[in-house]
RNA sequence: CGGGGUGUGGCUCAGCUUGGCUAGAGCGCUUGAUUUGGGAUCAAGAGGCCGCAGGUUCAAAUCCUGUCACCCCGACCA
């Protein structure tokens, strides 16, 4: 008993504070560190790891659809970033700047990247001349800054990595099925890899991204019911190629201005995996994108031949595919049990004297905690099977979450009464006008998550104003 | 950016009100021994310019000024 407290204490219970038990999960399962620069993180091995896979994957993914990767500077002259009024209406509050070289005051201040929509589009000028240059897919994986109020690990950090794509398109309608391509892209892969299910919709004009004509987003809702805005992808119609002067000449060689697409998915991400997935032992990481997949912690090691054993079952498992290891540290086992716990990771084969007499392994889940006994000879089988039963189980944990916390309101009174009791998603009628919008957010802190693509119509009038509705809407409290 | 709070070994904190001997505790860490199926036990050790910069004083972790960072609540935002 006194055992099991000294567990929980570790970390603050949900329950109690679901604000602490995210940050303590972030440190004590060591993916990040504080640093000493303002709102600035260190993401440790365990974090970046994670980012790692979420990169090899996702760049996989965008490569199977044409995309190339470049590299553009992290400096940005206040010229450029002026030329498209909205996008620098936007970003201007957020913009750290640069000032001095060495020992000179520079004669232009160059801003460090918020994103890249103006050096992409500057560059983009210069290489795109005829219909043939089209399209251009890039994308870049690096770091923005964005000069943040507050800040918390991976939900919201000054300095964040990311990608960013940014594609260029001879006609409208390539820009648009590339957005939604790209959403698509998204979507599939934080469904499949991150066992996260998601809203797919579109932005209010009140929520889309500066400069956007069009911005489309996954939404997915955390274990405390707050949404969180998981990645999204805008089409600028050619708004930046008239302020950027990017045109090409066409079949009938006129000059016309091309038309263009950016999305993004950033390191914020890891933090909807933990806020999804994670319970008071800790995160808890799908198998498909666990930087270790199972960890062998032999039991009574000093005993002949159980180390022995538990390397040549790490042997025999790598050689099959998986990511493991070997906790052979002089730990008890009940703090290796733990440690495998908080950070998440799927399974841990545990192998002891009793078992080698047995020719057997112990699996155990890290999300059941569910013990799995299965013959040596097996292992390589079974533990694909636990995986895969797992990711799986994950999914539908956070989708039965997100449906039974998903609400129909049908008046404004009802709409208040789900926002105090139950949070959620708020599905709702609404009427398509941005001070509507701004009345229900400064009303009770909701604001829309988005349009979703599937519609339904469960009212004739919008749930606040009572004008004639246009879309249904979710609306939510976000992070 | 407004309101409130906090910075003392890796971590959690005591000491500060009322300045004064060599700055403490628990956990963790190191070494050795005994242990090992849910956070082991004993013994011996190591580790601190008290966030940073000024100032007051014979003397500053302690008082004063400034500054930086973090936490909570708002506003802003991926």
């Amino acid at each position: 008993m006194a055992k099991e407290k000294k567990l929980v204490e570790a970390i603050t219970p949900m329950a109690e504070d679901f604000a602490r038990w995210y940050t303590d999960v972030c440190v004590k399962a060591e993916l990040v560190s504080y640093s000493n620069i303002r709102g600035c993180m260190i993401y440790r091995p365990r974090g970046y790891a994670i980012w790692e896979n979420i990169q090899k994957e996702l760049d996989r993914r965008f490569k199977e659809t044409g995309v190339q990767n470049v590299y553009l500077p992290m400096l940005i002259p206040e010229s450029l970033l002026q030329k498209e009024k909205d996008h620098v209406e936007g970003f201007a509050p957020e913009v750290a700047w640069v000032t001095v070289g060495g020992q000179e005051e520079l004669d232009e201040r160059l801003c460090v990247r918020p994103t890249s929509e103006t050096l992409f589009c500057d560059h983009v000028k210069d290489i795109v001349h005829s219909h043939r240059d089209l399209p251009v897919v890039y994308n870049q994986w690096c770091s923005v800054l964005r000069w943040e109020k507050s800040t918390r690990p991976f939900l919201r950090t000054a300095e964040f990595l990311w990608q960013e794509g940014h594609t260029f398109h001879a006609t409208a309608e390539e820009a648009e099925e590339r957005t939604i391509q790209m959403l698509n892209v998204y979507a599939d892969f934080v469904e499949e890899c991150l066992a996260i299910p998601l809203v797919k919709g579109q932005k209010t004009d009140k929520e889309k991204f500066a400069g956007a004509i069009a911005t489309y987003t996954i939404e997915a809702l955390m274990h405390d019911c707050k949404a969180l805005q998981s990645g999204t992808s805008h089409n600028f119609g050619s708004g930046f190629a008239e302020a950027f002067g990017i045109t090409y000449a066409n079949k009938e060689n006129k000059l016309v201005p091309v038309h263009e697409t950016s999305w993004g998915l950033s390191t914020r991400i890891i933090g909807a995996i933990i806020m999804v997935h994670g319970d008071d032992s800790g995160i808890i990481l799908p198998p498909k994108i666990a930087p270790v997949q199972t960890m062998v912690i032999p039991i009574q090691q000093k005993k002949a031949g159980v180390l022995e054993m538990a390397d040549e079952i790490c042997a025999r498992l790598k050689k099959a595919g998986f990511s493991v290891k070997v906790d052979d540290s002089d730990k008890s086992p009940g703090w290796k049990f733990s440690e495998q716990e908080i950070q998440g990771i799927p399974t841990r084969i545990e192998i002891g004297p009793k078992d080698i007499e047995k020719g057997q392994a112990v699996i155990v889940r890290r999300d059941t905690r569910e013990k799995i006994v299965t013959a040596l000879e097996d292992l390589e089988e079974t533990l694909a099977r636990v995986h895969e039963q797992m990711q799986k189980d994950m999914y539908d944990r956070a989708k039965a979450h997100l449906e039974n916390n998903t609400h129909i309101a049908h008046n404004w009174e009802e709409f208040n009464q789900i926002l105090d009791e139950k949070q959620g998603f708020i599905r709702a009628m609404w009427c398509g006008e941005t001070e509507c919008e701004e009345a229900i957010k400064e009303e009770n802190g909701a604001t829309t998550r988005c349009i979703p693509f599937v519609q339904a119509r469960h009212a004739d009038t919008c749930v606040h104003c009572g004008k004639p509705a246009k879309y249904e809407v979710y609306f939510g409290k976000a992070y």
